[in-house]
Formats: structure tokens, sequence, C-alpha cells
DNA sequence: TCCAATTATGCAACATTGTTGCAAAAAGAA
DNA sequence: TTCTTTTTGCAACAATGTTGCATAATTGGA
């Protein structure tokens, strides 16, 4: 059976063709991507059901929003131990200068002080060059 | 003279009502604020020149882009030594999760490892309880 | 395999955010 | 004040995202 329709059935979601679709597309893909990325990727798909089907995969959480930048919002999948609705946490979320794109380095580290403000989560984007791009 | 007034003759900008309007309500909020707060602090201005307004401020290094949420973009005052167009750099951002507000945390620090992408620039944005809400 | 119940999709219409062109108004300098 | 330049405000447009509803697809059970 595909990975993308045993994921699916995991997390009691119908297996349809649009879910499919976009979570191969994240398989095949190392760098978040925009719905507007999407509908380029898989052709004219409606819309509207691109925006449910991430909704939904959002809620189960099977993807996260990795940043939002310049009114487009980029997601990627999660890790495999990421939790309904707990995730989108400690992430690090690098833009490359050079070819635009935006990769989720769950494996980064990071050591914070905030100065009386009291951190739950957090999310770190950086940009610069990536590992292609160097 | 006000305080406004200098910020803007500093950075060779005319001194207009909507510039004044829009660096005082962020001098007198300590937090960031979108268009959308803008609009609603200061009555109903134009949004255009709203928009225009702070994309000046912007390109003249007044103000920086704090945060992209939920399709709203917030933006903050920079320091005094933020030089044109290099800014918005190493800053951390607060959402609380409790008052909704972003905060600017000039002075926080931060270290961070990150496996093989060369990081020129980068921006936290943490989330949790503000030093009012906790 | 077919049926029925449930869920998902696709379309139209709408809402919100942000942009562009251009004429009228305001700011600054002489 | 007067002239030049810049800014504002309006209209129209563009892009992103949402809601309602009828149709189509999925799934579990006969």
């Amino acid at each position: 059976m595909d990975e993308t329709k045993e994921l699916l059935k995991k997390k009691e979601l119908r297996v349809t063709q649009i879910r499919c679709q976009v979570l191969e597309a994240f398989q095949e893909n190392e760098h978040a991507l925009s719905p507007q990325d999407l509908q380029a990727l898989l052709g004219g798909l409606d819309r509207v059901s691109l925006y449910r089907t991430l909704q939904v995969l959002l809620d189960k959480g099977l993807v996260h929003k990795a940043l939002e930048k310049n009114t487009q919002t980029y997601y990627a999948l999660c890790d495999s131990d990421c939790s309904d609705h707990a995730h989108s946490h400690q992430h690090v979320h690098f833009t490359c200068e050079s070819c635009e794109k935006v990769y989720c380095l769950e494996q980064a580290s990071i050591q914070v002080d905030t100065k009386g403000y009291q951190v739950h989560t957090w999310n770190l984007n950086a940009s610069g060059l990536c590992v292609n791009c160097r």
C-alpha cells in the first residue's frame, strides 16, 4: 500500500486523490511548500479544496506552518512523533536567499534568553545560503 | 519640536500628518502593530496611504517587519542605530498567548546551530506569556 | 459487489489584504 | 505668496483565503 495512504489511514482520514497528491508533493520536495507552490506543482486543482486539504493535514498533525512570508504561507511535513494540535513547535525554518526555498531544519538546536517573557514555544526563521546554493 | 517630526527630518522625509500619527502610535504602544491595528487606533484613515506610509518607514529604517501571522503583518519601531535596508535582523519577536500582542525584544540573546546551512540573518518568533500576563 | 450513510470536492460568491494609476491636495523652498 | 515636488485619497485591480451548498467520491455493511 502507498506510504501516503498509510499516513492518512493512521490519522483516520479518508484516502482521497487530492490528499495523496499533496502528501506526495511534500515527500518529493525537501523544502516547504505554499498553496501556490502546490497549485503549480500539481496542476490546476481547485483552490478551495487545496486550502481545506491543508487545514485537515494541519489539524491532524501531518503538516505544520513553516513560515508566513510576503503574504504566502509555507507548510512542511511533520515528524512522525508530531501529535495533533501540539506541533509546529521548536522548529528552525531556513529561507535560502539564492533559491528562495524554505527548509525545515528539524535537527537544529537553539538556546534563548528572553528577559522576563515566559516562552512556551518558539520558531526560528533564519535566512542565508542553503546546502545546495552555498 | 515633536519627537516624531525630528525622526522624520533626520531621515529627510516630509513631515506629514499620517506619518506623525503612525510614528506616535508606535511610540505609545510597546507592542508591534499591524496595518489593521493602526486603522483601528487612528480612525478611518485611507488604507492605501497607510500601506505607503509603512513602506516609506520600512525603507528608511524607522520600522521593521516584526512578524507575519494569520495573514496580518506586524511592524515595530527600529532601534536608533538601525540603518537603511540593513535592519529587521537578529530580532526576537514574542507573541503573548493571552493578550495576543506582539513584542519586539531587542535585548534577547540566542545561540544557534544550523547543520550546514549558512545563516546570514535570523528572526526568532517565540510565544508564551508576556510580562503583563504571566 | 452493490447500497446507504457519511464525508470530501468543486463551484460561485464573498471577505480581507495588499497594489497600481492618476488627479487633487499638502509640504517645503524661494 | 507662489512654484515645484511629494504625498494623499480615490477607484480599480490583484492575490490570498473563507463560506454555503449541490454534486461526487469514499467507506462500511448487507
